[in-house]
DNA sequence: AACTATTTATAAGA
DNA sequence: TTCTTATAAATAGTT
């Protein structure tokens, strides 16, 4: 959409194609925006550029959407029309269903593992949280994560600003509104 | 963008607002294809509608996706240029850092959770697979879940699929594209 | 970064 | 819903 119409393949000149991605991020997450003040719908955008780095548009924040988008991927929502009773064919059709989440838990375990033994290796000292992160995730109430969560002093500085931005209308999109998915401190050569 | 400029804010009338919707939900996907295809990103964008219902368009796919936006959340990638070595300061950073990812955590182990019963419950006959879905999650390995997944017959023709769409050129948008993440049978008034 | 000639997206209307 | 069209917006190539 300019000078002359160009073709839909990869542009193979590096710096044309950042200026394109650099360009084309910004349209894209300003419709987004616009998409969600217009009609009040939630969405995320998680984007990599050609280099690999994150960029997220998220309203009104990435764990709502997340979290929206998990309680569509679990089974107490799904009305089955099935018509038989076998128990084997049942199975079959839940890991179907959830093949596309597979490598996400798989994932998100492995998260878990690690974030677990950080902090694990870090209470050791025995108080009473420790023991709450050295039981088995799958012990914990969501109550109890909840404790843990709250024993992290910053976390309510956190909160805050998150509430703060869940409650703002969709801001004017900039790059600044691109958070970083990983607190990246290089060059800034993306 | 049409025959005249329009306010920046939620279309009351909520006809207008789902044609808003459909139209512009077509054009942020169809972007998102272009920026693909012409910068070899990979995007993944989760919509919902004013009325709750979810759209999904992504290149290559989500757990792709997902999965790389897993890999920027691992605190092994973090390049912390921390200069005290206060252990407390040091989870408060790390538990701060992760503050988004927490929810999202709880929702996927809720989800395994779930998972994990419904299939121990129809394999309880003690199949050698029995032993290893109700086993601790955080003991199986990687490959112990490929055994397990590789268990349901169904996977490998779900797993051509999902090869064939990861190979193929991001395909011209459509709302066909725009995938359900829970199979919905209802009567399409979205 | 800025500037425009064009292309593209889309708000209304049919 | 789908199409048409006048107009607003996005952006490719250029400076």
């Amino acid at each position: 959409m300019g000078r002359r119409k160009i073709q839909m393949k990869k542009i193979e000149d590096q710096m044309a194609r950042q200026v394109c991605f650099s360009k084309r991020k910004q349209g894209l997450f300003k419709k987004a925006c616009e998409l969600s003040m217009l009609c009040g719908a939630e969405v995320a955008i998680i984007l990599f550029s050609p280099s690999g780095h994150p960029f997220v548009y998220a309203q009104p924040s990435l764990p709502a959407v997340a979290k929206t988008c998990f309680s569509f991927l679990r089974p107490t929502t799904t009305t089955t029309t099935s018509n038989n009773n076998n128990p084997k064919q049942s199975t079959q059709d839940f890991l179907k269903e959830h093949a596309e989440l597979l490598p996400l838990l798989e994932a998100a375990r492995a998260t878990l593992l690690e974030l677990k033994s950080v902090v694990a290796a870090e209470t050791a000292a025995a108080s009473t949280l420790g023991a709450l992160w050295q039981s088995p995730i799958e012990d914990l109430s969501l109550s109890e994560l909840e404790t843990l969560w709250a024993s992290a002093e910053l976390a309510k500085e956190r909160m805050a600003i998150e509430a703060e931005m869940a409650a703002a209308a969709p801001p004017p999109m900039g790059d600044d509104l691109a958070y970083r998915l990983h607190y990246f401190d290089g060059d800034g050569e993306w």
